[in-house]
DNA sequence: TATGAATGAGACTTCATTCAT
DNA sequence: CATGAATGAAGTCTCATTCAT
């Protein structure tokens, strides 16, 4: 009679325990040591539910692209067009309302350092980049092409371009210089960057 | 007869070794010993000439800016308007010429993830994303005006954070994801992002 | 009704796995975990059935200890006279065939090593040599006596100790540096020795 | 002016300290710690001067090889005739006369199981017996010309790889299992056994 | 100024062993 | 009997920093 796996449960709570950590102090100063303790663990468990450090650091950010898109489908639900699903889209990208919105945030931007140095880190960060991007891309497509007009596939692409690029750097500033930006004002910025730039491509 | 002092020489190639190491293989792991090396140097010297590893950082963050200052001075001399200057201001950021220039652009991406632990890398960055958003203010109040309006001071600021905003992003892009977005699309795509907006803000 | 034990099994079984993967890893790198893998078991019942992973390694000596006991008794039945009986003994140390004995050199070779460190292993090595000193002894004057001479006690030894000595080295070279000797080299070689030294004795 | 650099007396030490760890407790056992303690010095100062802990190991393969080089010229150079080098060369490998002798032999004994598990040591152990076998062939051959006969090339390689195999393996058993042969039995017994061979292939 | 040896702390990781289930 | 989660110690190695020369 096998002995139920609490594995996954494990796991995550170690991921949880680098997201805190590494939101503070970054990932090279999150040592192992650091993340068990933030979850209550011991150093060497970590080690037994995952193969290395880098694993953790994989499994996190698959995590924090699974809360984006969870939270972009919750909120596209409730849009009436196609602006407002690209603004949803965009809403989901930049909430953050709460203390674990902003580990996130700053989790992220350290997520985009490490990819600079380690090619597994590389290659799932940038699979979130293109997902965005393609679902940036679509509902451009769909904004600009409201009143009939049948955009071509550059324009869309450049605005998707555009307001990945603007979060992903409102991501930076809010968690490496705090207060620069009012606080809420990401959000409403990034939309009316999307609509100035889908009005002038009509 | 003293020996003239080759003080400034040195340090400057201190700092040139640690923006190569780290563009390579990020801070923690530009170690005092790398960073000799790719100047050329014994790791004892570093500390001869530096305090510590964390101020041959804040050496490099002044050196990065002090490069795109330059540029924009160049630039902003040959343009015709309001709108030119910032145009100009946007590409002395965004220019990604040669290699030294990817290289810059991958070791400020990790600027900004060191900002997040070390108070005084905060400082030095914050600081110069500030200088950064007041020359855009100014310079988007400037192109708004043209033609007689007189904008409040909102939307100039919303203008250049959103510029800001891409223009870190489009960093962080293509040091972290690389050809994600075709070269040489950033400069031109944060040039219209600035154009829309500062269009409708009229 | 009580399960019948199945211990003696498992426990052959795990001493089958750490005599496969020290033969490759050594005992050190031989983990309880690798070696429960290799027999197709789990850690923890590794410590179910033996006290320490030190007692798994004193088992395989034993067992390896007996192989070697085994062939000698078969090959020795068959054979002429007392050079033949020696003959038999030497061939059933060196008999390489198979994979199997290949493992077996150099586990027993590994085991000679760990010999060193651990007293218990020290001790059941020490007895395996001296039962087969004392075989080869008793062999060893048997075939000098051949033709009505009576030898002492020494010249019988020192052949025994060479036999002995150049069984254990073969093993280590056979282990240590394949191929150095030709395949199937050692066993006439060590025949030869002996005949050559219980020659000279007479 | 550079100043003068104490690195190789300083890796003699290290290997020094490898050697009496290793002698007693095996290499695995034989921690940088220790070792670095039993030369008197810090761990970290053996990364300093070793790239690694394996690298201290081949060192000392060397060292160990060097030794009995000298030792065998040294004894060769006193020889009268063919029999007398080939038995100076046994007694160089088997010489026991001092402590650090013993530690010697112990250490050899491992160095023949880890060879078993890294490659790079297998390659100098290998390449040491080599050495050994090249040699004792060529004296072989010499002692059994004596006499004006023209001896083959089996019969020489045959006494060699007799005599290697008896050597190694009496290293074995005085390092593993220790008193079992009596002190000084070693060197004539081989010595014997060269000479029984030898005549018979005549 | 410059070198390079030296230190000591701390990082990641592995592992024998225990134990609740 | 068997599983697999859990622990705690220990191991190798890296590194910023110091200092005699």
């Amino acid at each position: 009679m096998p002995r139920p796996s609490n594995t996954a449960a494990r796991r995550s709570e170690i991921v949880q325990g680098l997201l805190t950590v590494m939101a503070r102090e970054g990932y090279d100063a999150a040592s192992v040591l650091k993340i068990a303790a933030a979850a209550g663990l011991t150093a060497g468990l970590v080690h037994y539910h995952f193969e290395s450090k880098q694993q953790v650091l994989v499994a996190l950010v698959d995590h924090l692209v699974a809360v984006v898109d969870a939270r972009a489908s919750t909120r596209s639900a409730s849009a009436a067009d196609a602006r407002g699903r690209l603004h949803a889209l965009i809403d989901a990208h930049l909430a953050l309302g709460d203390d674990a919105d902003l580990r996130a945030v700053a989790a992220w931007s350290v997520v985009g350092a490490e990819a600079l140095r380690q090619a597994e880190v590389q290659a799932v960060y940038r699979a979130a980049l293109e997902h965005s991007l393609a679902r940036l891309s679509e509902l451009a497509r769909a904004a600009i092409a409201v009143g009939g007009v049948r955009p071509g596939t550059r324009r869309p692409r450049l605005v998707a371009a555009a307001v990945l690029a603007a979060i992903e750097g409102a991501y930076r500033i809010a968690a490496s210089a705090p207060g620069l930006l009012p606080e809420g004002f990401a959000a409403p910025m990034v939309r009316q960057l999307a609509d100035a730039l889908c009005e002038v491509g009509k």
